[in-house]
DNA sequence: CTTTGACTGTGACCTGGTTCACGTTTTCCA
DNA sequence: TGGAAAACGTGAACCAGGTCACAGTCAAAG
């Protein structure tokens, strides 16, 4: 197909729509009409996207960028609940009912998004039901990565449930190179630690004992190499 | 409506079609049809519905009784995500892939439930396009729930979780009496503990001291009179 | 390239929750 | 209905992770 096809000024000549797994089922002619529905916005590192308590009527698709999805909690802390990156969407939750969302969303880095009405979308997926299929679809693989979440932190010891973060960013985030997986990190320490609900100060104990052991290896701080995937895949069994 | 429309051998004259939420937009007629794709089953307390790890084609909705979905961890403890009673339903994930479920269902009570074919509920979903929506619309309910309880294991103190536990089994199994809300409890203290991700004994203290305190009666081990529900609305905060 | 503010690592101490142990109470079902 | 088994409550000791404090390091912006 010839790429410029996809063309659209908005998005540095991505057809953003086209990159987000939901609207796979579509065609191209169909992916042009979806794409004159999208308003795009842009946000820069700390921009927030979304403020807890807020109730929109819109889907929001990441294009471009990263943000956390997260809650600030009575005693100041932050619980981080996603990381939504490239092709994720968030929002949801107003395609059925109008509903205040119950966690802020902040850009981690320079993102950009695709907005579509809820009227809009509602009426898309009337259209082309497998794009509701995909929805539900996603909404389960969250429940997933949730139910996970929720066994580490009831039960797991803390090094399973680093372990666990750092094979997770791998899986998403990592890239393979010859000495092991490269993760480039979305979170600092201190983020890391709001999203497995410890402090700062015991992941950063911890990572440090893990690279005494040979598990890994702290390059800077945004990156890590993972150089035994297998020894921290048999510590969360 | 007359309620002999209803009656279904299987399902001591309770259409239980009809009385799930997933179906509430169907007319009789419909339910009728959608009876006869259904297979009634029946488990004692402590019969396994689903095993960790079993890969079903069916949808599975509870139409009298309890069960608790968990998992068991690698240390011996058992971490419970979900409590399911009558109208509920698992087993969607299989609707649209076929997948190993990450947890186990155990019936806590004599419980019986309605068992459909994921083709024939795929139909059911092409046919009646609002049986989706209400698939998607208890999925996000569900995600909303997972959220609250990673917060409240992340960053909560103890006694904010018990009371957290005690408000959410008010809304779901409590009844209104002069003293307050009676809850009928669907788990141990064990149980409770399993769920909040806690030990019994710091349950047990715990709930000791809120009796203490005049927040709540304990009566027999299944029975919690709730005195104070604004308090420990409060103390969540 | 340098500066400045934010992030990170680590020691010492503290605390709340777990663990272990055991006696009591409740529940269930034969 | 009685008796076994399961569930519960509570004390004492322990310890993992939190808290506090501070020095070292990194990285973004001019």
């Amino acid at each position: 197909m010839d790429s410029s096809l996809y063309t659209c000024n908005s998005c540095q000549h991505k057809l953003c729509a086209g990159r987000v797994s939901l609207f796979t089922s579509l065609d191209t002619e169909q992916l042009m009409q979806v794409m004159k529905l999208i308003v795009h916005k842009e946000y820069k590192k700390g921009e927030l996207l979304l403020y807890e308590g807020e109730v929109r009527n819109d889907l929001v698709i990441v294009n471009k960028g990263q943000v956390k999805a997260f809650r600030n909690t009575a005693d100041g802390k932050e619980q981080i609940l996603y990381i939504f990156s490239e092709g994720d969407f968030f929002g949801e939750k107003n395609l059925l009912r109008d509903q205040a969302s119950n966690y802020a969303v902040e850009a981690l880095e320079e993102t950009h998004v695709c907005i579509i009405r809820k009227d809009d979308f509602q009426n898309l997926v009337k259209q082309y039901p497998d794009i509701g299929l995909k929805v539900m679809e996603v909404l389960c693989q969250r429940l997933d990565r949730l139910e996970n979440t929720i066994e580490n932190m009831g039960t797991r010891t803390v090094s399973a449930r680093i372990s666990s973060v750092l094979l997770e960013f791998a899986e998403k985030f990592g890239k393979e190179s010859p000495q092991g997986i490269i993760i480039d990190l979305p979170l600092s320490r201190e983020g890391i630690a709001n999203y497995i609900g410890l402090t700062r100060e015991t992941v950063s104990r911890k990572m440090s004992s893990m690279q005494d052991e040979g598990l890994i290896e702290m390059i800077g701080n945004k990156k890590i190499l993972l150089l035994n995937k297998a020894a921290l895949e048999k510590s969360i069994e």
